[in-house]
RNA sequence: GCGCUCGUAGCUCAGUGGAUAGAGCAACGGACUUCUAAUCCGUCGGUCGAAGGUUCGAAUCCUUCCGGGCGCGCCA
């Protein structure tokens, strides 16, 4: 019995119900009615509040229809009890077998449990990290690196055909600042005023000139172009290596400056002219956003007849949309939220619809904290945290976890000391320990010839309270990834497996999997090895959604 | 000034209108001859920033205020 199957039952009692005209529905039978995990163990093992919502369509007090509703839900052989409490909640106790069955159905669905078809048939578009190719990868870009690739992975467990890419901007000023800090680095020289600084500098700037050892002899303006062009496509391979190490790859890395080279800035302008949203003043052509909600016009090409920025954004949103995408999510740290509205607007201007072919995902500030005190961020101030320090220090799965288990919501202090001491302290840990656990429980029992078959698997055996609680666990992880896919928030996946490892590890702890020592196995052994084999699946499964490694030992 | 966003335990954070607001860490006390103690059990810890409003019910929705972060260019 899994949470949606007893949303169905409840819908098929409401509908009996109705069908006998004991009960006259005004807005008629909802299509799903919402089950919940009570946060009290007095309430059963799940609780709806059907009964107040319906109360008024039904005419009735909340507590009378929840009466109706009860007894004809006690007529489900699934339903062990029910349960009417406070002002009409409904407490519904499911029977043993029924909830043991939860067991065999993960286990025969192997590594496809919690797929659905929910989004077959949808093409969506992630675009996601996108940082300039003048540095490497810092923690604020970092922070969509897991989190937009573990949302591509449960997009595609949903069904949706996905593409992970990476929008270079290599066109622009901030590349000729690039490329003069590299030529004054490699000189010797003091920065420009506005140039770029780091360690990072250095080294792209040593490598150019090991790869063109003639380019100091040059004059300047060879010599910048030299260092541009080689030092550009440096920092393109150290960003996509960076990324590869961290697990995370993009299915395309798309060049702003191609958008120039193809004409695609051009036919997006015309596009835009066509829909009648742009208009010439001051010398210069502008889109007109205001009308689509945003604060004011832009600029789309300038009065000197360059394109501006978001003449790029334009044209490469087109360019996915004439690819067959559905919906384009773009994902952005907060730093860049004032963009929100511009390509919102945007969106309408091609004729789109916001929030249905464009989504913008707005990402809060991550911050570094070691030994107490912040860690500066600011790409241009020396002292920066870059992707590969934090992987360095903590590992990938450990960076990985820490960047995808908190809401991009919030803004999230990491504490370097926390994520590179001791193992116990680092949640992923925990996690990942439940599976290594179970990946022993499994390899023992191979040992002592323990074989679950879960054609004959008695589940009526599954009866203490801690099977109980890891079934009900289990029966959940569909509706998390669901969830997670809906609200664009895989932290959610994270929360749920530490809490699916606790409830693992308490029934570990009470219940013995395994016979001991000259014990014959029993029924109540392959049920129990059932249930691991159960566990092992989701835990292997929720970890592999968020990127993160689901080891056989440690 | 305008706008976006966040504010929950000592710390880091969960909680998509439901019941007595949760977890980890920190502090203190327990549990290993048995399937991995990277685990488990217990104790301690709260004016959900403040005040109003909406309703059967608000940490959650609305308004105002306070505080932190970020953004407001014919830069990219």
């Amino acid at each position: 019995m899994t949470p949606e199957q007893l949303s169905q039952t409840i819908v098929d009692a409401l509908s009996a119900l109705v069908d006998r005209r004991e009960l006259a529905l005004t807005g008629g039978i909802p299509p799903e009615v919402r089950v919940e995990r009570p946060k009290s163990k007095d309430h059963g093992d799940y609780a709806t509040n059907i009964a107040l919502q319906l109360a008024r369509p039904a005419g009735l007090a909340p507590r009378d229809l929840a009466e109706l509703l009860a007894s004809e839900l006690k007529a489900s052989p699934a339903v062990a009890s029910v349960e009417i409490a406070g002002p009409g909640f409904i407490n519904i106790t499911v029977d043993t077998a029924a909830q043991g069955e939860v067991a065999r159905s993960i286990v025969e669905a192997g590594a496809s449990y919690g797929a659905s078809d929910a989004l077959t048939g949808k093409r969506i578009n992630l675009e996601f990290v996108s940082s300039n190719p003048t540095g490497p990868v810092h923690i604020g870009g970092a922070r969509w690196a897991p989190v937009g690739d573990s949302l591509a992975r449960i997009f595609s467990a949903l069904g949706a055909e996905v593409s992970r890419e990476y929008y270079f901007n290599d066109h622009g000023a901030q590349i000729d600042r690039f490329s003069r800090s590299l030529l004054a680095v490699a000189r010797g020289q003091a920065p420009p005023e506005d140039g770029y600084v780091g360690d990072y500098v250095g080294e792209i700037a040593a490598k150019v000139v090991a790869t063109e050892p003639h380019v100091l002899s040059l004059p300047d303006g060879e010599a910048q172009e030299v260092f541009r062009r080689v030092g550009v496509e440096l920092m393109f391979a150290q960003i996509k290596q960076t990324l590869h190490s961290f697990g995370v790859d993009f299915d395309v890395f798309f060049h702003e400056q191609s958008l120039y080279d193809s004409g695609a800035i051009e036919r997006a302008v015309a596009r835009l002219t066509e829909m009648g949203n742009t208009y010439e003043a001051d010398g210069a052509l502008w889109l007109a956003t205001k009308r689509y909600g945003d604060e004011k016009d832009r600029v789309l090409v300038r009065s000197s007849g360059a394109p501006a920025y978001i003449a790029g954004d334009c044209a490469y949103y087109l360019d996915k949309r004439e690819r067959g995408f559905d919906l384009c999510v773009i994902m952005l740290g907060a730093d860049h939220h004032g963009y929100v509205g511009r390509l919102m607007a945007m969106c309408q201007a091609f004729g789109d619809k916001p929030h249905e072919n464009l989504e913008i995902l707005i990402g809060q500030m991550v911050s570094l904290v070691r030994d107490g005190t912040p860690v500066r961020m600011a790409k241009r101030a020396g002292a920066v945290i870059f992707i590969d320090d934090l992987i360095e220090a903590i590992g990938v799965d450990g960076a990985r976890y820490a960047l995808v288990r908190y809401s991009s919501d919030s803004n999230v202090e990491i504490d370097i000391d926390v994520w590179t001491r001791a193992s116990s302290d680092n949640p992923v840990y925990y996690v990942q320990y439940a599976h290594a656990r179970l990946a022993s429980i499994l390899r023992n029992a191979t040992q002592l010839g323990v074989v679950s078959v879960p054609d004959d698997f008695d589940p009526r055996l599954l009866s203490h309270d801690r099977e109980g609680d890891l079934l009900r666990a289990l029966a959940e992880f569909p509706r998390i990834v669901q969830t997670a896919a809906e609200l664009r928030e895989p932290h959610r996946l994270a929360r749920y497996l530490e809490a699916t490892a606790s409830t693992f590890h308490k029934f570990y702890d009470n219940c013995r999997v395994l016979p001991h020592g000259s014990e014959e196995p029993a029924d109540i052994h392959r049920a129990r090895l059932l249930l691991v084999e159960a566990t092992k699946i989701v835990v292997a499964r929720g970890l592999g959604l968020l990127g993160v490694s689901a080891p056989e030992r440690m």
